[in-house]
Formats: C-alpha cells, structure tokens, sequence
DNA sequence: AACCTTGTTCAAAAAACATTGAATTATTTT
DNA sequence: AAAATAATTCAATGTTTTTTGAACAAGGTT
C-alpha cells in the first residue's frame, strides 16, 4: 500500500460518521446493507451520508453494487488487511515481539488449525 | 478503545508529515528520535513538526522525554496495537477467516514458536 | 407516461485543520 | 548572568472538510 492510499484510509475513517458506517458494515458482513438503511440506522440525512459513502468507498473501505433501485454496501475486509499490513511494515522486522502479542490477541480467532 | 479514541487515533495518521515521522519514529524503536532530527530528516520546519508532534502524542502513538535539551520521541506499539484490535472488534466474531489470513500474513514474524 | 422510491451530485456556508513568523520556555555552556 | 541550543506556544492566514437544501438520475409501479 502507497503512503497516499494510507492517507486516504485513515482521513476517511477519521470522521464519526463514516467510522461507525464502516463499523456497522462489517457487522453485516457478507450480506451488506442499502444505502438507505445505513442513513437510517445512523440518524444521518440521505445525502450527507451519500457523500460520506463516496468517501469511504473512495478509499477502499467499503464497495458498492446495485441491486434493483438500492445500492447495496459491503465492507472491505480485504482492504482493512492491507491496511494493518501497512501499519506493521517496518514494525515486524525489526521487533517479532509485537506480532507475537498481535497474534496473541488475536488467537481466540483460530480456525483450522490443529494445535491450540 | 472508544470510538473517540480511534477518531482521533486516525484523523493523527491521515496527514502526510505525521503518518511520515510515525513510520519514521516505528522504525528507529526502541532508541527514538530527538523533535529536531525528525524535523531535519522530514525537511519540515520545527515549528511545524512540533504541531504535528503534539498530534501524534494526544492521539497516543507517541509519547516523549526530554532528555537533557532535546524531546525524545518514541512510537508507541501498544498504541497501534490497540487501534488494529479497535478494527478487528466485531470482525473476528462473525469472521474468523479474516483474522487466519491475518495470521497468514503475520506469520514470517513468529518467534519463541515450536511448530512453523 | 406519470409517479414514487432510492440514491447521488451540486453549490454555498460554516467549521476544523495546516502552516509559519515571532515570541517564549527550558537547559546547557561560556 | 549572558549567550546558545532545542523545542514549544501564539496568532494570523490560507486551505480543506463537513453539512445540507435543492436539483438530478435510475429503477420500479400503476
């Protein structure tokens, strides 16, 4: 990931809106939820969180797909590994304690694998 | 962390100079850098480092100490191991194989392992 | 075709952020 | 105690971002 496209993630979740739009997205991930429903759920008007969808969706965070009149959003979970991946670059190297920790915290997650 | 945390946490990381001296400060851990050489390093006026600086440190991913004259700014990775746990909150629960490929991807830093 | 629904784009005003010259604080050296 | 060094704070300016009413576009329904 360029520094330019880090930028961007972080400015676009760097907005209370969007953060918890983006929020609310991956908790309904894989279906995604309209456009609409999204204004709806966060008490915001139809056009401002037009405009903050475009941001996000601009960035990477999320995408978008038409289904009949709604326009359905998703989370990019794929994007959301590219950008803890940016933010660990330098870091792995020179210090394997931090992942380690990292994989700590994150080992309630385990899935297929044999030893715990 | 709190969603207010993490607003400010990305609204520090989403400007050019700040994402730049916080890449700077992750990869010259655990020693740190003095206010000025970062400023020197990053061609920016000190002043202007300085805002930056106090940014970084409110948003938490750095602190300092002053040693003699000079501020010693160091990143701090409990910090960004934080926000990355703020963004994969609601996401493992549903979704472990993101945290896998997560894993996957973390991987090459494993240390203290038996099993590889 | 007229109408409703769902969403986006436009434009203009308000709010927040970035930049930097000048002044200030803290520490060491002479 | 004066000078030099390292860094921060202040204040003013310019830039960017956010918000929202109004207009527009696309897709269905009657």
């Amino acid at each position: 990931m360029e520094i330019t496209n880090a930028i961007a993630s972080f400015a676009a979740l760097s907005q209370d809106t969007r953060l918890k739009a983006f929020k609310l997205l991956v908790s309904h991930e894989p279906e995604g939820l309209p456009a609409g429903e999204i204004a709806r759920q966060l008490s915001v008007p139809h056009n401002t969180m037009s405009a903050h969808l475009a941001v996000l969706a601009r960035a990477g965070w999320v995408v978008s797909q038409r289904h009949s009149r709604q326009i359905i959003y998703r989370a990019s979970l794929s994007h959301m590994d590219n950008v803890i991946q940016f933010l660990l670059q330098d870091c792995c190297a020179g210090h394997p304690e931090l992942c380690a920790s990292l994989m700590d915290s994150l080992s309630g997650c385990r899935v297929n694998e044999s030893a715990e």
